[in-house]
DNA sequence: GTAACCGGTAACTTAAAGGAAACTATCATA
DNA sequence: TATGATAGTTTCCTTTAAGTTACCGGTTAC
């Protein structure tokens, strides 16, 4: 296992450096709206995802975990935010291209959620 | 995307079950340190992982939190837990056969989270 | 008999996450 | 002038996650 820099280099993870990937990888994504909403904007690429629209239709989201959770994800690159000069001002959200590598992730929790809960009912 | 359930009917995820189960894996494996003791017992199956053992070898955890994170996890069938009858008692904790399928998923995190500090560090 | 080892538990505290409701500012329509 | 839309922010509150410290019961070695 290894990634590869910039310069074509191996790069070999110690073991601390595994760990902090994998607190990174959760710190990040494993908010209680971050993983939906990355999943509802990669559904949703053809439509214009204004911030009304997605409080709308996701339903218990509140305005403030909204926007916070929105800056994350902006901060990570993992979406885009774009001010549109209509009258009321609108902004559009997108999944940038980077941000569309984390769905295999999250359809990876998707499917082990689906197989374990029938692995308990046994 | 679908699992096949034990009559080998395949079952359609609804959004709403599909969002249900992302959230069930994020609890089950989320916490600061249940990811980090699978991989842990996941890469010493031939050793004998003993209460003491663990929590001396994985520096910053508690007992309390040990304590809590090893019967989450054998509440959800991820590990096992047996008293062996030494002097005095010592506990033993096994990864399960089917706590092993948690792997390739801690993996995927683990390697998310490397390459997306290569990624922000541009 | 007392100190140390094992596998925890209980009580308390702190820090972070999350939620509800009201509020801001700008513009448009009725 | 009042109402409603958009895109948030602010305040207050509750809940949850996690850490700290002290302790328990049983056993053994000194």
């Amino acid at each position: 296992m290894g990634t590869i820099d910039i310069d074509g280099n191996i790069q070999e993870a110690t073991c601390k450096q595994e760990l902090t990937a994998m607190r990174d990888s959760l710190e990040i994504l494993g908010g209680k709206w971050k993983l939906m909403l990355l999943r509802y904007l990669s559904n949703r690429l053809e439509e214009k995802n204004t911030f009304k629209k997605i409080q709308r239709e996701i339903e218990g989201l509140s305005a403030k975990m909204l926007a916070k959770e929105l800056k994350d994800l902006e901060l990570n690159l993992l979406i885009s935010r774009s001010v549109i000069n209509t009258k009321p001002v609108t902004v559009e959200y997108k999944v940038t291209s980077y941000g569309l590598n984390v769905l295999p992730l999250a359809e990876n929790l998707v499917q082990w959620g689906l197989d374990h809960r029938a692995q308990i009912k046994r």
